[in-house]
DNA sequence: CTGTTAGCGCATTCAT
DNA sequence: ATGAATGCGCTAACAG
């Protein structure tokens, strides 16, 4: 009953004749010894099929050369993008990603954001909807940390936000500029930070043009959740929608369709992220332009500094950009 | 100096004037003795912020409670929902996942698989170009390991498949009823497990029916390549054109509109996978629908039952199911 | 029922 | 240049 399976760090400087800090030495490339040793050693060790093993290694040294990533859905296609950015940037500097997906469940999240994090060496942290109060409770726990898409008014952490208030500010202002007057707001989930936003960047458009009434509407955050807010828009009478974001936007394209309205002769339609697929919609989107994987990537940056013990860059703010494609058009 | 900056199993013990194996049972629940005390040694886990080191528990239990699961792209929406299906059942399990994207470097895959692995207390293999011979010496490192999308003939490891030959017969049937003819394929990534499968169905409708031809054309398996196979597809005469996938149907769909012809008036598409845009796309999709969330799910009912050293389910090859919508119509 | 002891496998001082 | 000894923090066997 041999129990081990794989060989040890032990096994291998008995073969080879050696101490284990000198397999250890060697294996690292620390060493600074007689090459023949070290060829002898990494001979026994490839015989054996050693390679040192992660979890010892890791509470030796420390640290596991992983980091956590919690999202609120992975199945949102902003977010992975957000992920493969971070994912490839740890990557380059030998780090590698565990995921945790809360669901959309913020209850779960200050436990789950905890627990994940204790398995890994930092923590990036993406949860709009939870409170401050909570927030500001976990971030303590968790460091090192990143904030992604929010900034926390107490605890000073490193943070790549959006400025979503402002890009759909640009969305209506472009709107405004083609003549509409009665927009639709298809609002996110209700209390999100990133929901919010948008709502103060409305008012701002509200305050700038008397003119102008902005509708809110119960949306949500799923191509679903924009077909069935179809009815809605219709009965508003308006004659552009905005909707939270590109999924919700496209949801409601499809329905508004099949209602036997045309997009964007009867109503003008509006996304926001521009997802992949807002190009190849049709209509194509015109949306807010947000460069989620870059955001990954600086979200790596400052996580990365913050473990050396280096300071992290500044927190940025990253203004979308209005994307203009085939889902608008002038009144008349 | 204090170094540390997280309170010890220890150091709870000492202030609890109990010892490391009492604390210890009392984290786990395996405590029989007298409640007071149970209390008191959790009062002062909560007073220092104490929960135990997973690291070293991990070292000592011999496990980890996470798996790996690797992919060649995470952009690809199939693959986004073999890793819900799977995230979602391995944390209800208790278990994390950690990912490993590939980049579609089937060179790299080998090495990240195996080192991925040893992160974790066993691996999801998805790497549908990686050639037999590599991937058998890679299977016997990494078990217990489950194998996704492909099976191998040597190594007799779990498997969750997909059958893609039948799926695209059946697409390319349904084409035929509608007395389409002529026929493009676009096809994948060459050489992928995937793509080789649809070809073997396609040699079958061949077989089936000398009325009809086939032209294979140059693919890809993002919609970008889609939109570049157009010309391709337009200069190749045919009434119907089968896309790899649904994004590269989506590709070629918008670009041969805009190249001025009607879909599916004038050539009908398909795609392949249903990914959850398929049916919002204008025209909504015709195309093979794969319960892929449900493959990452049985992924990890077997990985589960071998990680505990149970026979695991039976392997199954999923049959795709014809999800017949907008893309596709009957000639004149 | 609870404490003592001995690893888990590795990296790292400190000697030599 | 190399080996012996120690610690990372925890769990499990074994006593008592």
């Amino acid at each position: 009953m041999t129990r081990r399976v794989v060989a040890t760090n032990a096994e291998v400087a008995r073969q080879a004749g050696v101490s284990p800090a000198t397999v250890s030495r060697i294996m690292n490339g620390r060493f600074t010894g007689a090459q023949e040793v070290a060829e002898r050693v990494r001979q026994v060790a490839a015989d054996l099929g050693y390679s040192p093993n992660h979890l010892a290694r890791s509470l030796a040294l420390g640290q596991t050369g992983s980091v956590a990533f919690l999202v609120p859905d992975l199945g949102n296609p902003a977010f992975q993008q957000v992920l493969a950015g971070l994912s490839k940037a740890a990557a380059a500097d030998g780090h590698r990603v565990l995921i945790a997906d809360s669901a959309e469940s913020s209850e779960d999240e200050p436990l789950l954001a905890v627990d994940t994090r204790r398995r890994c060496d930092a923590l990036v942290l993406c949860a709009p909807r939870m409170t401050e109060e909570r927030l500001a409770a976990v971030l303590k726990e968790v460091q090192p940390v990143v904030l992604v898409n929010r900034t926390s008014p107490g605890v000073p952490v490193p943070s790549i936000s959006i400025d979503y208030a402002k890009g759909i500010l640009n969305i209506a202002e472009h709107l405004h500029r083609l003549g509409h007057r009665r927009f639709a707001y298809l609002a996110g989930v209700e209390g999100s930070m990133s929901n919010q936003r948008r709502l103060q960047g409305l008012a701002t458009f509200e305050a700038r043009h008397p003119d102008a009434t902005v509708t809110r509407l119960v949306g949500g955050v799923t191509a679903q959740s924009g077909s069935e807010a179809a009815d809605a828009v219709l009965e508003a009478d308006v004659t552009a929608a905005l909707a939270f974001n590109d999924l919700v936007a496209v949801g409601l394209v499809q329905r508004v369709r099949e209602l036997g309205l045309r997009v964007p002769d009867d109503l003008s339609v509006t996304g926001f992220d521009d997802i992949p697929f807002a190009a190849y919609n049709t209509p194509s989107l015109t949306t807010a332009s947000v460069p989620y994987e870059l955001v990954g990537e600086e979200a790596w940056r400052r996580l990365y500094a913050v473990m050396n013990g280096e300071p992290p860059a500044p927190d940025v703010l990253h203004q979308p950009r209005l994307q203009v494609r085939d889902s608008t058009r002038a009144i008349r």
